[in-house]
DNA sequence: CGCCTCTTTGAGCTCAATCAAGGTGTGTGG
DNA sequence: CCACACACCTTGATTGAGCTCAAAGAGGCG
């Protein structure tokens, strides 16, 4: 948390100017955007917001990186989706007249979000067409991925953790180039809550894979060094 | 398609103005939106749209029913989606620059949509932003199924099948009252499609169903007749 | 130091995919 | 009108991927 004279929002605009919901946009519009929000860091394995929760407000991902989880029907956590800087989380049950959180948001190490209060939702937000289409553009990005992962469904468990792993590297990378490292703490079990597998199979998996040189997993970090093996057990 | 002298538009506007997506609007705002269009009726497994076509027009759904459906890297087909009346299909790549279908759309039994161009949707939909934000719900909705699909991985083959039909259940009749017909014609090949399993499974376990009384299908309709038996299915 | 979470490996078992084969109904062309 | 193709439904037998259970080692933390 800044401590210094400079606003906090005046220290992390000129990041948040680049994110794809607000770049282009005139720098007074998104100060107007976010000014009513306040910068909230969560420690590692710390809950944002809680699943059938009352939502007063959504956020902005400045750092670090959030895990989207729902119970499943037998008790056990399923993760949707992953949120990085940039990402939107809870915008879309904004507009709903007593709206509650449909996940439970999860930092995964040291992150923080920009949480801006409803009501600038309700009274700003949904009033400009541009920044709503845009939130509908994240939305949708969002819908095919849940889709692309419903089309592998039927396709073995390495898989399944080949393409999470090429998604999450796109997703901070932009580009997917060979050689990188996960920015983000993931844990085996969380792999698997994502790929709706268990931590033993993903064990058994990655161990394969760290033997064959494609990856090298250190700690919590994930290092991978033949992005183009990976790949190829994308295609059928 | 009509001959008479009523216009097209006119003939469905009173069951148009019902839908989610336009109930409380003025009759002459929904009017303003659907003048462009016009009635297109498919047959039986006819296409509407094609997965990576240009996206000229987008579609509200009328009568019968259709899946959205994708390829999958195997080859096979996943069903992503079912479109009822009152759905809107295609709306939300309408704002791309140069959209493209995300999902092949084919026609279950006889069935229509009234058919919109797309400069409708940049020149008139997406200025209005209650019905950005309506379409916004009805996008949100259909993650939220997605979702659900996605806590079920893990879950037997039976109960992904009991989900399934509970869901298209509640699509259909709102409530979900013990005994119902689903309205549209749905093969076990389409089940599995849409739940990631085989025919053979689908049909197994639903013969168990069938002798137990729980359901009966004629031809190519399903009739559930126990609901509360299918439910029990859905607790883990 | 004990508690907790995460990781790792092994052994056994189960669900459901796969393969195979036969039956039915519908549309199509000779 | 018949024959053929095609899509769908059904049943049985076999098999294998991956889940479950069990047990133990390794950091991190109060």
């Amino acid at each position: 948390m800044p401590i210094n004279n400079q606003s906090p929002l005046e220290m992390f605009l000129p990041e948040i100017l680049e994110y794809p919901i607000f770049k282009g946009l005139a720098r007074e519009t998104v100060v107007g955007f976010l000014q009513e929000g306040r910068y909230k860091s969560t420690q590692h394995r710390q809950a944002l917001y809680q699943v059938g929760e009352q939502a007063e407000s959504f956020a902005l991902v400045i750092r670090g990186a959030y895990k989207l989880v729902r119970p499943s029907p037998a008790g056990d956590d399923v993760i949707v989706y992953f949120s990085c800087p940039g990402d939107i989380i809870g915008a879309l049950v904004m507009p709903q007249p007593h709206p509650i959180y449909p996940v439970t948001v999860v930092s995964m190490g040291p992150s923080g979000v920009w949480c801006i209060p409803r009501r600038a939702y309700v009274n700003l937000w949904s009033k400009n067409p541009e920044i709503v289409l845009r939130l509908q553009n994240l939305l949708f990005n969002r819908m095919s991925l849940l889709q692309d992962e419903k089309l592998r469904v039927k396709s073995p468990n390495a898989q399944k953790v080949a393409h999470l792993l090429v998604q999450l590297m796109e997703k901070y990378s932009g580009e997917c180039s060979d050689e990188g490292v996960l920015p983000i703490p993931i844990t085996r079990k969380e792999i698997a809550d994502a790929i709706g597998s268990t931590p033993e199979s993903v064990i058994r998996i990655m161990s394969d894979w760290s033997h064959q040189g494609i990856i090298r997993t250190t700690e919590q970090h994930i290092e991978i060094i033949k992005t183009s093996s990976i790949i190829s057990y994308l295609r059928d």
